[in-house]
DNA sequence: CCTGCACCTTGATTCACATCAAGGCTAATA
DNA sequence: TATTAGCCTTGATGTGAATCAAGGTGCAGG
């Protein structure tokens, strides 16, 4: 069996690669909550056999480049990725973080070309699923296609959340927002809610939230001290969930 | 032939009407730039089939409201709508404006119901595509399933635009690009580029950007110093493109 | 015609966050 | 162990837009 060599440049090619990691979707400890969700075990076969693993993403590398073919969308197998604009002033605009379970990419679709780029916070795992097959997949699936529609409008539904924490809350409100909601997604995997590692740097959360990284740090520093969260660089916990929800201040 | 009264109530509810006003997908002057781009004409008859039209609907009423069961997307035909989200605390943030030709409602699809309120700026006539028909067609149909995919697509990186807008530009900067964005959509309609009547306030800008009235207000009077925009009330010609987009400082 | 109300404009003041500046911590590398 | 670079924190100052306040304009209804 032929072993490929780690991609070492950064140019956004994931290499096929034979040795496949023992993973498939059918015993993806991540079906429940990822794109299978909804399907049967056969159709969860068929849609296993178009998708593509590959060897792992190293920290900083790009998954793929705004402006970059479109060809597949993207599910997290394993790390972290962050997804961002690159305004014409180089600054930097980060659109979404992607953890295990989370699919991404979808953006592409409207043009046929990446409109974000995409590069992974840590060493990470990705199935790449070529969207020309799951096109024809989803026009045989019912459940496929429902659940591909879902999770499209799942990402405008966030968008606009993330329009309104910006357009709408404090910087407080915007970092104990982004907290709660990777508390959530966490339990979603069954991992803490309260304790938790960012996978993040405060500039990323910052370009995030529309923030410089003072602010977030101050804001951190903040919470700290009104013994809401216990701040360890990176390290998380969460102290007191009332008191973090009351501060995001955005009812539900 | 039984002509329905006008719904008068603002329930969200379209009454189906069977004055059918003489309008079909295959002569409606938008089917370039609305859903059946890309379908063939025996495929537009089907689409047609499926798509349901009614009394227009008059200033201030809503075409749906945030919890609603989502049933049904929508196309505008004629008019203006926003979409907007309230917040918790009771404010309100205006997601996006609906132009005819344009596609609304997709995101409801993620939870059955719909994630954000529609109302009309001013008397608007709506095309009701009921989704479970548009599913089912667009298994049938590969154009129109690539078509949606390409329309949510399309939404997604609307609203990433707008986070970048709201996060990284200032008041004049974003006030400019909203003035862009109208005069290319008019221009897509094959209407003036240069000259149009705003259908939305002051207030409901604002909103959508993130701004104040006062703000808005003062950013059109100084656009008007600086001869980029005439401005009276909602009547608005564009006197300087070319400064208008330095003023939008997007690039592009 | 006048009245009232919704919407828009302009000015004065305030404030939350950006910017500028400096120093500390951590981890990789010599 | 010392060195450096990246990341984070904290403080002092500045500023763009919010807020507060007042008045103007245009249209709908009596």
């Amino acid at each position: 069996m032929t072993i490929h060599l780690a991609d070492t440049g950064d140019n956004g090619v994931l290499k096929p690669c034979t040795h496949d990691y023992q993973v498939n979707c059918g015993n993806c400890r991540l079906n429940s909550i990822c794109l299978p969700l909804a399907l049967e075990s056969d159709d969860i076969k068929q849609l296993d056999d178009i998708i593509q693993r590959s060897k792992p993403l190293q920290k900083n590398q790009h998954l793929y480049r705004e402006g970059d073919d479109f060809q597949s969308v993207f599910a997290v197998r394993s790390g972290t990725l962050k997804a961002y604009k690159t305004t014409d002033d180089g600054r930097e605009q980060v659109t979404g973080f992607y953890f295990p379970g989370e699919i991404l990419g979808m953006d592409g679709i409207s043009n046929n070309a990446h409109a974000s780029s995409a590069k992974a916070l840590e060493t990470a795992a990705i199935c790449e699923i070529p969207f020309s097959s799951l096109e024809k997949l989803s026009s045989l699936m019912p459940n496929l296609q429902r659940h591909f529609f879902q999770l499209m409008s799942r990402e405008i539904t966030e968008d606009q959340q993330l329009i309104t924490l910006l357009s709408k809350n404090s910087a407080d409100e915007r970092v104990a927002a982004l907290m709660l909601s990777i508390s959530t997604r966490n339990a979603r995997r069954k991992l803490s809610s309260t304790q938790f590692r960012l996978p993040m740097s405060r500039v990323d959360i910052g370009n995030y939230l529309g923030l410089t990284v003072e602010t977030v740090s101050r804001v951190f520093s903040r919470m700290q001290k009104m013994d809401i969260l216990q701040v360890d660089n990176k390290e998380i916990e969460i102290l007191d969930l009332e008191g973090l929800r009351t501060m995001a201040n955005l009812g539900r």
